[in-house]
DNA sequence: GACTTTCGTTCGAGTCTCGTACTTAATGAT
DNA sequence: ATCATTAAGTACGAGACTCGAACGAAAGTC
């Protein structure tokens, strides 16, 4: 059993001081923007003379640019400063995703632009080779000898512990245990740690996507299955094993409906992609995306599928009212074959969600759409790569 | 909106780091408890050296004292070591609670030992008076002159804010805004935080009660109305405007129960105490508890009761899958008046919990009732008090 | 061209942690 | 009894870091 004791429990040096300010400094610059460096001081409290010093450093290691002058910036009084970036020169982080149907692979520089983003199709679910594959080619390709790979992560629907390795449970691809985080690292030659999908999901929309900045976010995937990712003041809520946010099998919706697990009323039962197909009687075709997509071309035309669609919705307003009054979200972010549909399930998700609130002072979430697609995903999992830097756990040099 | 850019952003000093290490050797004496300067290094992974200097500073301040050797120590090899102790000799922290029928308080030493607890019934709810008088009055008791009281906290049923400060909406008690932080403030002061009732309780479970050292737990609490707090890696899962843990107008349990909010199908007009009274064709008496007492003592000879309870406690356990699937946590502390209902409710919650867990991975979290009772609230306001301490915010001297 | 304003750096002072060496206090062997 | 051994706690100097003040540099303004 994990106790208090774990957290929080490292001994500080004043070498762990100049990491600790040196991360605040890079996040500063991710969040804020460029700065020069007597912007950067006023942003961060810290001493002018401390982040010159800094700076000096994170640019020895090629972290960080002066930028040109901007021209066009305003005539300001004084002597002008030097703008200071973030530069994506050196340092990648590298993020996969193993699903049933695809695996995916991004990768980012420290700047968080996205240096190289691609999928391919596998034939078998959890196909770990094309995964290593795709990993070893995105290697290739975008890091190279020029960069440093200071991590990846890989994402996968499943449960994964908390150690980010050990996979408990993936019925989906059929992978369990270290061998998949074993193998990757192998291939990449980085540490790399294995997470829930939803949570990568969850943690790219808050970095990247659709809530961008929030620090109290929900992200709902749907898929065939139902899965959510919880952001709480900016980190991932991933409870005791590491198994938060498995909201598909919440008894939600329509209390008989069957669910794939063999019991009934499950929300994903409501809710899933084979429950809303099953609904407007139409079959699967390659991907859930896809489906979805030939559904939101349907309803265009059919009244009975707008019909239907407005139930799921109903049901999804449902369990969102029950996630939001536990866990409070200020934007929940709506993935997968969610994002086709779109408004046709957004705007009953809200109403439901407007006649559950518990509390006239509680303001309902913003629900929003998810704008990073398929790659979410991987994405998420490359900049939680990242996030260890920006915590100052680890140091660029 | 809260954004991610708060979070962990103050620049380290040397000062700081100073304090973060002496917060280190603080919460490991009060987790692990007393150790001699040598064992600390070791536990702490700080130098003997920093230990002695952090050491003989907590001392000259009060904060902590030599132990006497133990005689029945075992004879060790070398110069056997003096033990240092935590010490309740200088600084307190004290916690309130403002509730419907009642206020109470708790003063707690830096040790953990509760110095004073005491509660008592009030006419009108709400009665900001009464809890004021009741802060003097512990105040001039058990803190008087020979002490510091360092911060002080103040519980109550309702949505408080992000800020610790503000009452967003309370009907029960009646009190909104900033007003009963800043008369308390006035009364005691000290900096005084105000929290969820919920929060607070399971705060003081997670450090004093039913579940010492877990770093995931979920408390639930038990009155007229239904209220739960998140505990997650060791702290309070706020959310983002801080209402967080509002479960009891979740949908869930009996879809026609209706409920005091106007709505049907909350979990609160399954599982709270007037629908469970209601079952029963029971009335209520002074508080909620004498009111359970009573309940458990009629169950004993009406097998009709027994069934009543268990058909509540299946809607418990039926809520708690739910809340479990999200949060994933280690232990449930059931609390309030499902203390004395006990196994009567807790053996049909384990059950309904059992089948609905999501996957064959997943582990049923451990239900446990609360050791704390009624002062749990207060209790866990006057850890909380002092969490800035063992966090190293603040420096005691 | 002198003045003002602001940026970035230099430098010395002050803190803090750490490793080493040293002193102290106990046990166990001779 | 005496001395080696073992381990705890302390003293001290080295090294790292932050900070404030002072200073030089690079603009615009009068």
């Amino acid at each position: 059993m994990t106790t208090t004791a774990d957290r929080a429990g490292r001994p500080g040096s004043t070498e762990g001081l100049r990491r600790q300010n040196t991360s605040l400094v890079l996040r500063s610059l991710r969040q804020l923007g460029p700065a020069t460096r007597a912007e950067l001081a006023k942003r961060t409290g810290l001493a002018k003379a401390t982040v010159g010093v800094i700076v000096a450093a994170l640019e020895a290691a090629d972290a960080v640019t002066e930028l040109e002058r901007t021209g066009s910036a305003v005539a300001a009084r004084g002597r002008p400063g030097v703008p200071v970036a973030l530069s994506g020169r050196r340092f990648l982080a590298l993020g996969l995703e193993l699903n049933v149907d695809y695996v995916s692979v991004a990768v980012l520089d420290l700047t968080g632009t996205v240096r190289l983003s691609a999928s391919r199709p596998v034939t078998g679910p959890g196909d770990v080779s094309a995964l290593v594959a795709l990993a070893r080619w995105a290697r290739a390709e975008a890091v190279g000898e020029a960069h440093d790979l200071v991590a990846a992560g890989v994402a996968v629907p499943g449960l994964v512990r908390g150690d980010n390795r050990t996979i408990a449970w993936a019925p989906n691809i059929g992978v369990t245990g270290e061998s998949l985080a074993a193998a990757v690292e192998d291939a990449l030659g980085c540490p790399v740690r294995v997470s829930n999908d939803a949570n990568c999901a969850a943690y790219a929309e808050a970095h990247h996507g659709a809530a961008v900045g929030v620090a109290h976010a929900l992200y709902l995937t749907g898929t065939v299955g139902i899965g959510a990712g919880i952001v709480d003041r900016g980190e991932l809520v991933r409870g005791g094993a590491g198994f938060a946010g498995e909201v598909g099998h919440m008894p939600i919706g329509d209390s008989t409906a069957r669910c794939g697990c063999g019991r009934q009323g499950c929300w994903e039962a409501s809710i899933g992609l084979h429950a809303v197909l099953a609904r407007v009687g139409m079959t699967e075709v390659e991907t859930p995306l896809a489906t979805a997509a030939l559904l939101a071309g349907r309803a265009d035309r059919e009244p009975a599928v707008v019909d239907a669609l407005a139930e799921v919705g109903h049901s999804v307003g449902l369990g969102l009212a029950m996630l939001a009054s536990v866990l409070d979200p200020e934007v929940v972010v709506l993935g997968g074959f969610f994002v086709p549909l779109g408004e046709r399930v957004l705007a009953p998700a809200r109403a439901a969600l407007d006649a559950r609130l518990a509390a006239p002072a509680q303001v309902r979430p913003e629900l929003r759409l998810s704008t990073l697609g398929i790659q979410a995903a991987a994405l998420g999992a490359a900049e939680q790569a990242f996030s260890r830097v920006f915590a100052g756990d680890v140091e660029l040099a």
